[in-house]
RNA sequence: GGCGCGGUAGCCAAGUGGUAAGGCCGAGGACUGCAAAUCCUUUAUCGUCGGUUCGAUUCCGUCCCGCGCCUCCA
């Protein structure tokens, strides 16, 4: 199993460093509402990269956070005259169900911010002893950035770069005033309390205050996955300044190596542009499903792209994988021997992925899932066509069982079969059923004419008749 | 300005130094009185201009176009 590493900007094999277990940590949502579909392609592509993993017989151990404190979800739940835990609570029920319907893994570990304030404050008060925190005037704690010799490591950013400049190209200012830091790179790593937090503070050694934002992916992922773990992945917005600002704290708290691999999701493009309200392009999971496609089609779009490669999501690539899904279904039915199922042969672990190999060879190279699909489909085709024996079968069944596992497709070929089998029982009302007749008739006797303009009646009554050998069958459009 | 990515058929999207996977849509054919469904077949010389090479879409350089990050956004 191999990955492109932000790290060393190398494809490099995956690797546990303590040669049973791989850890990884994801970046979790911020509970603050409902996640959109650009959170969740970001979501969706660590779960495949979970997925493949067991399926490498990697033995990954996965962590995922849920961010339940910070500016946003103190200012929502007050506004909505809740208590942040209430509100929280809310929001990451329905990211649960969300996660579900997408058919996202449950990660090992679902930690919060909120329950690991203790730990937090370990790692300030051991940068403040370590001599890499200060605390600023405003009684905020900031991380020194000069305090540490990588500082840009993961981004490529040069420090340097980022002190002297004092506006970027999006002409907004790089305010040092306005922060009482000694330096602008600086950041905090526990924020004084401020009239506007109302009782969401706690308290610490250098009084009340909350966590900076980077501090708990530090805190939880150290407590869960030691001091330094496999992989941590995240949106390409983590890079920097988050991800950059968890290694400066963590390897400056610790003296290790804190994460050895680092991957980074492309953001999702909608219809050509960035996601955003005003655009009228921004989506969360519900308002998709609202309009009739489903999440696993949802899920097979996101397939389409690669994870490095920015994926413009459109309504007709969402109709595109919809009808894409049907076919897989249609084949994966020819191929499975009556009365069976894809999860039928899975388990276990497999060497042998037949005649998909290839497909195989490119989820596992840097999860190229394009490749895969691509590879899929052509082998699949060739397995409907040519039908080989069941004992030849039986491999390529648990290879394409494995892979659609680790892409998370679920296909049900019993509900493709039944739901063939149950089209003929749609309730017809009466006068529908009499016209349909009718035509019936006027086609038996070869009255063509009438025939079609039945036809052609019952079709704008939204209803269309089907031909079939025993005789017809009436659907509605 | 700094760092980075991309421009492959109508749309989406892989890929390779030796004339280009797959999906969607379309077209043609088979089937059908017609239609639907299904099956079969079919659609590209890879942004521009140069260079390296026996040979480049694939390597190098130029230009044009699009995009991302640059302090709390996945």
């Amino acid at each position: 199993m191999k990955l492109f590493n932000t790290l060393s900007r190398e494809i490099s094999e995956l690797t546990p460093l303590d040669g049973n277990q791989f850890r990884m940590y994801v970046c979790g949502p911020t509970v603050y509402g409902p996640a959109h579909i650009g959170n969740f392609i970001t979501f969706t592509r660590a779960d495949i990269l979970y997925r493949t993993l067991k399926v490498a017989g990697l033995n990954p151990y996965y962590v995922r956070n849920i961010t339940d404190v910070d500016d946003k979800t103190i200012r929502s739940s007050q506004e909505q005259g809740m208590t942040l835990s209430a509100f929280t609570e809310k929001w990451t029920t329905k990211f649960h169900e969300d996660c579900a319907l997408l058919n996202l893994l449950i990660p090992d570990v679902e930690p919060r911010a909120t329950e690991h304030i203790p730990e937090q404050i370990d790692i300030v008060q051991k940068l403040m002893d370590k001599g890499h925190a200060y605390q600023g005037a405003d009684g905020s704690v900031y991380y020194r950035v000069k305090s540490f010799c990588c500082y840009g490591k993961l981004s490529h950013f040069d420090p340097e770069e980022l002190r002297t400049q004092d506006t970027n190209s999006a002409g907004r200012a790089n305010d040092a005033d306005e922060y009482e830091r000694d330096n602008v790179a600086d950041f905090a790593l526990w924020k004084a309390r401020k009239p506007e937090d109302g009782d969401n503070y706690w308290e610490s050694p250098w009084g009340q205050g909350r966590p900076g934002w980077h501090l708990e992916c530090s805190a939880m992922s150290i407590k869960y996955l030691g001091e330094t773990f496999d992989l941590h992945a995240g949106g390409e917005d983590l890079c920097f300044p988050h991800h950059e600002n968890e290694i400066a704290q963590s390897e400056a708290a610790t003296g290790k190596e804190f994460c050895r691999h680092w991957m980074h999701s492309t953001h999702l493009m909608v219809e050509g542009k960035k996601m955003s309200k005003s655009l009228g392009n921004f989506f969360v999971l519900q308002d998709l499903l609202d309009k009739g496609y489903s999440a696993m089609a949802i899920r097979m779009a996101f397939l389409n792209g690669h994870y490095r490669q920015q994926l413009n999501f459109t309504f007709n690539g969402l109709d595109a994988a919809t009808s894409a899904l049907g076919k897989l279904a249609e084949m994966l039915e020819k191929i499975l021997p009556e009365g069976k199922e894809l999860s039928d042969y899975r388990g276990g672990i497999v060497s042998d992925f037949g005649s998909l190999s290839n497909a195989w060879m490119a989820l596992s190279n840097d999860l190229n899932t394009p490749a895969a699909l691509g590879a899929m489909f052509s082998a699949l085709k060739k397995l409907a066509k040519t039908k080989p024996q069941v004992e030849a079968l039986e491999v390529d069944l648990k290879a394409i069982a494995a892979l659609t596992y680790a892409l998370g497709l679920e296909v049900e070929v019993a509900s493709l079969r039944k739901q063939q089998e149950a089209k003929p029982v749609v309730e017809v009302p009466a006068d529908i059923a009499a016209l349909a007749e009718k035509r019936s008739e006027a086609k038996k006797a070869k009255d063509w004419g009438t025939a079609d303009a039945l036809r052609q009646e019952l079709q704008e009554k939204g209803w269309k008749i089907i031909d079939t050998r025993e005789g017809y069958s009436v659907e509605p459009c």
